[in-house]
DNA sequence: ATAGTCAGTCCATAAGTTAAACCCACTTAA
DNA sequence: TTAAGTGGGTTTAACTTATGGACTGACTAT
């Protein structure tokens, strides 16, 4: 099976992996909500290679979860931003990093973790439902078809 | 740089993608939370090839998210089940198919839901923060260094 | 006996990833 | 004005991974 026909699938989370679920494109995301924009600045806190980053960027940029402004002109180089798509990704790495710091081991002393600037605290975040505002467990929810 | 490197990162959403992060493995993953125990469940469902399938499960097995138990003898075959480590994995699951959901495009109609068993709602998840039960919005979160 | 189930293994090919070198269009320091 | 630096882009060959197909093994059902 090619891995691009996951973008038609039915379901949610095969589509979402058929763009992010490479080796690199979740890591590249992840420094952007750290604050990374260039080129140089990916490739350095990453150690990718160029040709890989260059690729992931692009792909990035096609799928509209990166957007390019440029930063100056001769030569044009461009800043990589976050689109409202991308920055939508803000939960899926939220819990991604709640799952990474409480489920793998490590030294919790050293580790980053976020802060909730309204309420102030280091942020604990968990999963709540739209209609009841309940924690979601996994027990609790059944696939199911859209109605 | 090599890909295990990441492992002993600092950053808590580095260390869950050197286990999560390459091709597969999340979507072995959203296999098991759909039900799928065996071996050939996996490979009709993903069209994987047998030997990357062998290699993912033994790394999740191995990780400590899947589990195997055994349900015939002579030969040997078992099924491979979500762990406690498995199963906290839901809540990136759930956020990962709300964005597929919503950020890229499809036929809504025929998608895959889940169902919020305790009040009955077709699920829409969001990430609030334990401290104050807030939604959590990407602007509201700066990284930061554990106290 | 014969075919089917449910993997596990082996192999040659195909695809993806990498580092290193080189190019390019500038800018800044000497 | 030459030299070095910046922030990339491109090419290539080596290396690593993934793939599909065939083969094996230990059973079970017909």
């Amino acid at each position: 099976m090619r891995w691009s026909d996951f973008e038609s699938a039915d379901c949610p989370i095969a589509r979402a992996l058929s763009i992010l679920g490479d080796r690199w494109t979740l890591m590249i995301l992840r420094d952007c909500f750290f604050g990374v924009q260039r080129f140089d600045g990916f490739q350095a806190n990453l150690g990718i290679s160029r040709t890989i980053l260059r690729d992931r960027l692009a792909h990035l940029v096609n799928a509209g979860i990166l957007v390019q402004r440029p930063y100056q002109d001769r030569p044009v180089r461009y800043d990589y931003l976050l689109s409202a798509k991308g920055k939508a990704l803000n939960s899926v790495m939220l819990m991604l990093g709640e799952w990474g710091r409480t489920a793998v081991d490590g030294q919790p002393e050293t580790q980053v973790r976020h802060r909730h600037q309204t309420c102030g605290h280091v942020l604990t975040p968990y999963v709540a439902c739209a209609a009841c505002g309940e924690e979601v467990l996994a027990k609790d929810v059944r696939a199911t078809r859209a109605a």
